[in-house]
RNA sequence: GCGCCCUUAGCUCAGUUGGAUAGAGCAACAGCCUUCUAAGCUGUGGGUCGGUGGUUCGAAUCCACCAGGGCGCGCCA
């Protein structure tokens, strides 16, 4: 636990009411919050204590909130303690005890708000993870922004954070793009070869007619010449370029989905390689460890229920047995061809992040894949040696807005917004912030002039404002941080500038629940309300009078205090930015 | 037919894991610049938290049923 002013009068919060209920449960214990008051009316922080309390020690809730309230009054941080409605306690906090909060701040600089809660969990977060088949697009950008901003969380709540992507460069899709890449080729030595001709030898038909692959066939075409072709520059057997085209294809596309992230700020440490998985036979020791756990029969399972598929047919099948876990049915690891089916893919692939050393696991997907959620639990649920555990968060879809109008996408006729587009287009610090202030699982609208906007409506240019006029005092004052934790803050007693130390000292404990919740968007959202704190204190400087000005030549000790205020605003903003990977801006003009 | 997600102000959305009188922004109306960035700020109005029951000191939050929207439903990824 970090040593913050919510912390520590919880802590004292708990030791006041173990006073009172000797004998107090430790999961009841666990139910004693204390939380930021809803009206200023009620004070600074209001605690359930008592009503958590209250039965357990069989006393009315209101004569024990006011006994808590008696003993917490004694507190040198509390001004007043009052026991209210049905059983709180509401607190008063003396300025000095908000005021002590800044040189905390100001000490800690960026690493303020940092947690201990995560005590060095080794977290796997695995985030993208698209088929290398092609450019990134809008659709993926959604995971990837709240992965990584949820890695960058979780890191600050002192998780031992792994950002993993997982390439799925084995199956029919990757041969499908061997394929297409390589009638770019033959098209690049010149071979006129229609889609509709070529398609003909495709097998499982022709796929990814995208103009991305013609500079890859034609680098291919640059380095192999004519020996990927057959006579005459024909369509030559599969067994003679398959494996060298496909391995072209994904390692280029690769590179370039790692181009277009690292334009967005995403930076996954580990990429995974589903091929090498499947060579390595990770498939079968997988299948073998759940076997001997008899977790694997053969079996015929039970047609679906509601629409039937037209060619279905009873077939006996190697099944992993998911209802032992919660699952609605068995799931099959085997095609009828012999092959493993994904799942028995991803089984491996978790164990091997389980063998990697991964204590918890989230994987971050898109809506589509919600179905495949109670069979990737039951999975790891089976397998985790030492109760490892897996989360999945899924996104819904994004849709896009530009001048009022939806915009229209299709893979097929190539009118999708790439992700390169959308950074070129709003910047991405503003794809970033945009995409968090929304909780995932709710479907979004990505409005792309609202993101460009630079007005209060648009969240991102909001905080970032405010940060550049924090920069902006904090130029012209010319004075250090380190220096101004040292500040007479006791000149600190305006209800704005409380405000903002009710505000600021809340961030801690906001990193924690944003956290145990895996809810990144929870910051976007503080930051937008510390920015409006501190928009509104910035005004009341231009107020006539300006008793609230940052800077005023002729009253030092109050200049000192306020710069050191507004340098605090500017280490939280820049410390949640952080989280959520947007660069803070020091100037907009 | 079944499963998962969503439904909160005219619009876009929060709601601190069950807390007190449900909050922001936009839109509407009324104000604030000789000044540290007015790209900003202040105020007013606006609600049957989709519906009906239940659980308890207490429900937008948990449970059941219903309605509407989205996603998915052997061997695709």
């Amino acid at each position: 636990m970090s040593d913050d002013l919510f912390t520590l009068l919880h802590g004292k919060t708990l030791d006041a009411l173990r006073a009172l209920v000797p004998d107090l449960a430790p999961e009841l214990a666990a139910r004693v919050e204390l939380t930021p008051a809803r009206v200023p009316a009620q004070g600074d922080l209001a605690t359930n204590a008592a009503l958590i309390a209250a039965r357990p020690a069989q006393r009315k809730p209101a004569e024990l909130a006011a006994a808590l309230a008696r003993a917490l009054a004694n507190e040198p941080e509390i001004d007043a303690a009052e026991p209210a409605g049905p059983g709180f306690v509401n607190l008063r906090l003396r300025p000095a005890a908000l005021q002590a909060e800044l040189p905390r701040i100001l000490r800690s600089g960026p690493r303020y708000g940092d947690s201990r809660i995560g005590a060095g969990t080794r977290i796997n977060v695995e985030y993208v993870s698209a088929n290398p088949t092609g450019p990134m697009h809008i659709g993926h950008c959604r995971g990837a922004v709240v992965g990584d901003a949820l890695a960058g969380l979780l890191d600050k709540a002192g998780y031992h954070v792994t950002r993993e992507f997982y390439v799925n460069d084995a199956g029919a899709q990757v041969i499908a793009l061997a394929w297409a890449t390589y009638w770019r080729y033959l098209q690049a030595l010149g071979t006129p070869l229609t889609e509709a001709a070529f398609s003909a030898d495709v097998p499982g038909g022709f796929q990814y007619p995208g103009d991305y692959l013609v500079p890859i066939g034609a680098a291919l075409a640059e380095r192999h010449g004519e020996a990927l072709a057959g006579p005459g520059k024909t369509v030559a057997p599969s067994e003679l370029w398959l494996d060298t085209v496909r391995d072209f294809a994904v390692g280029t596309l690769l590179e370039r989905i790692r181009e277009d992230l690292a334009s967005l700020g995403v930076r996954q440490e580990v990429f995974t390689s589903e091929r090498a998985l499947l060579e390595s036979g990770a498939v079968e020791r997988a299948i073998e460890t759940l076997r001997s756990r008899g977790l694997i029969y053969e079996g015929v399972l039970e047609p679906p229920k509601g629409k039937l598929p037209e060619d279905w047919e009873p077939r006996p099948q190697l099944l992993f047995r998911a209802t032992a876990f919660g699952d609605d049915t068995d799931r099959p690891l085997r095609k009828s061809d012999g092959s493993n089916t994904y799942f028995a893919n991803d089984i491996a692939y978790h164990a091997d992040k389980i063998a990697r050393g991964a204590q918890a696991m989230i994987d971050v997907w898109g809506a589509d894949h919600g179905g495949y959620v109670p069979r990737m639990k039951a999975a790891v649920e089976a397998l985790a040696p030492a109760g490892e555990t897996l989360q999945v968060l899924l996104c819904q879809i994004v849709h896009v807005m530009r001048g009022g109008e939806p915009v229209r996408m299709s893979k097929r006729a190539g009118t999708f917004i790439t992700l390169r587009d959308l950074i070129d287009e709003v910047g991405a610090g503003a794809v970033r912030f945009t995409m968090l202030m929304r909780k995932p699982d709710a479907q979004m609208e990505f409005d792309i002039d609202l993101a460009r906007a630079q007005t209060r409506e648009n969240p991102v240019f909001y905080v970032q404002y405010a940060h550049a006029r924090c920069r902006s005092v904090l130029r012209r004052a010319e004075a250090s941080p380190e220096a101004l934790a040292d500040a007479d803050f006791s000149v600190l007693t305006d209800p704005a500038e409380l405000a903002l130390l009710r505000r600021m000292a809340a961030w801690p404990r906001t990193v924690e629940g944003a956290a145990q919740a895996r809810e990144p968007h929870r910051i976007a959202f503080f930051l937008y309300d510390l920015a409006g704190d501190f928009h509104m204190l910035w005004n009341r400087g231009n107020e006539a009078g300006a008793e609230l000005r940052f800077i005023q030549p002729d009253r030092p000790r109050e200049t000192q205090a306020r710069v050191g205020l507004v340098a605090a605003v500017a280490t939280v903003l820049r410390s949640g930015l952080a989280v959520l990977g947007v660069e803070p801006m020091e100037e907009m003009r």
